[in-house]
DNA sequence: GAAATTATGTACCGTACGGTACGGTTCGGA
DNA sequence: TCCGAACCGTACCGTACGGTACATAATTTC
């Protein structure tokens, strides 16, 4: 929250609307993005690129922010959960992480992140998996949580649990997606396989009706 | 198989010898591999680079393909599956998969493959995605099926489980190493993950005892 | 053992790109 | 109306790197 609010206050307009030209570049993957490119999308001079961005990666760190910074979705509320509404809310989120690695833009930014992360510096690389796959998790993990104070749940760990969902909504998604190959996500294919997710995630973590054993040695 | 055949003969030992250094350079990611970074690595000159594998993306593109080639594990025999077989067999698979998935080779060669795809041309990519994800999913698939034509295992659609598979075995792991995440992927921990997602896949698609029906609608 | 083939190493070229300099323009304030 | 700050557009610089040319050495072939 507070990292989205320095993020969301931190430019300007003028600058939001450069990172916004960067994120549109970085989209439409077809020409490199250069300095210039960005200048030339953004209307604005290469020169005030650098000085309100330092660097090339300043400005690639920047645009991760930005972008970071509108993604937050809604929490849930944990209190009163039955089972229906946990189900509704892992399913929820599993629409929504599913929706987001399919996106070009998260595609496009894991990809700058990672092409980062094989040249040494890893800023960028360790930014963009603080706001994917972290921050989903800290998102998530509460939620578990209180599914298993309701008696819904049963697990011991819940990063293991949270992993363990992970791996059932995202699959082999997203490294084929950023490998380049052409995945077709529909809106009804992504609300199917959150279904299925969520229900083998039951089926793993969901706890027996009238108490409560412990999964997972 | 033929695949490796011609890969493993298509070169002769002096150029194995500089794809095996062009790996080097990309598994130690220090400095940028260039054409002339591999040449003086490789102790040949950058013409006879260029004679032979035509240019840049060539020799990364034979790279790839050389790995490859060294790779392929021992397939396992279908026949006369017993459960304890059956369950063995799956977390070998695991181990082997994770093992790869951790190496760095493997980190470095998808990185390289993801870069690519980002630069619109996406052979390396779709190269390094038929040899790992998808060259996993072809040999695991005829033992998922063996499993299920001995009534162990229960699913409709072998693509579906082994998704499945695959994600409960690599779950965040291949992402948080791409994005240069210090993972320790110790030996250890890679055993029991894979015993651990065995167990789980098991419980999703395990087919009770005495019947076989359906799971997954 | 000469001729031919092949490979090495170095030097070179062209270009792309990150970063800087600078003249011209807009705009807010006194 | 003038001043200064911010900014745009363009031109420019240095370097890194992909790719080529060439002269020299090694290896094969006859």
């Amino acid at each position: 929250m507070s990292q989205a609010a320095t993020a969301m206050d931190e430019w300007t307009e003028r600058q939001k609307d450069v990172l916004d030209a960067v994120l549109d570049l970085l989209v439409t993957g077809g020409d490199a993005v250069t300095t210039a490119a960005i200048a030339r999308k953004a209307n604005c001079s290469k020169e005030t690129l650098y000085k309100w961005f330092g660097d090339r990666d300043g400005l690639l760190a920047a645009t991760v922010r930005w972008q970071a910074s509108r993604v937050r979705a809604g929490n849930f509320d944990a209190q009163h959960l039955d089972a229906s509404q946990l189900r509704e809310s892992l399913e929820a989120f599993a629409v929504n992480w599913l929706s987001v690695i399919s996106s070009r833009t998260s595609i496009a930014l894991n990809r700058v992140g990672i092409s980062h992360a094989g040249s040494g510096k890893s800023g960028l690389g360790r930014m963009v998996l603080a706001n994917g796959r972290f921050a989903i998790g800290e998102r998530l993990k509460p939620l578990l949580e209180a599914g298993r104070a309701n008696g819904l749940l049963a697990f011991d760990d819940t990063e293991t649990a949270f992993r363990t969902f992970f791996g059932l909504v995202g699959r082999d998604v997203q490294i084929r997606l950023l490998l380049g190959d052409r995945l077709e996500t529909t809106e009804a294919e992504i609300a199917r396989d959150a279904a299925r997710a969520t229900q083998q995630f039951f089926a793993l973590y969901g706890a027996p009706q009238t108490q409560k054993p412990t999964r997972e040695g």
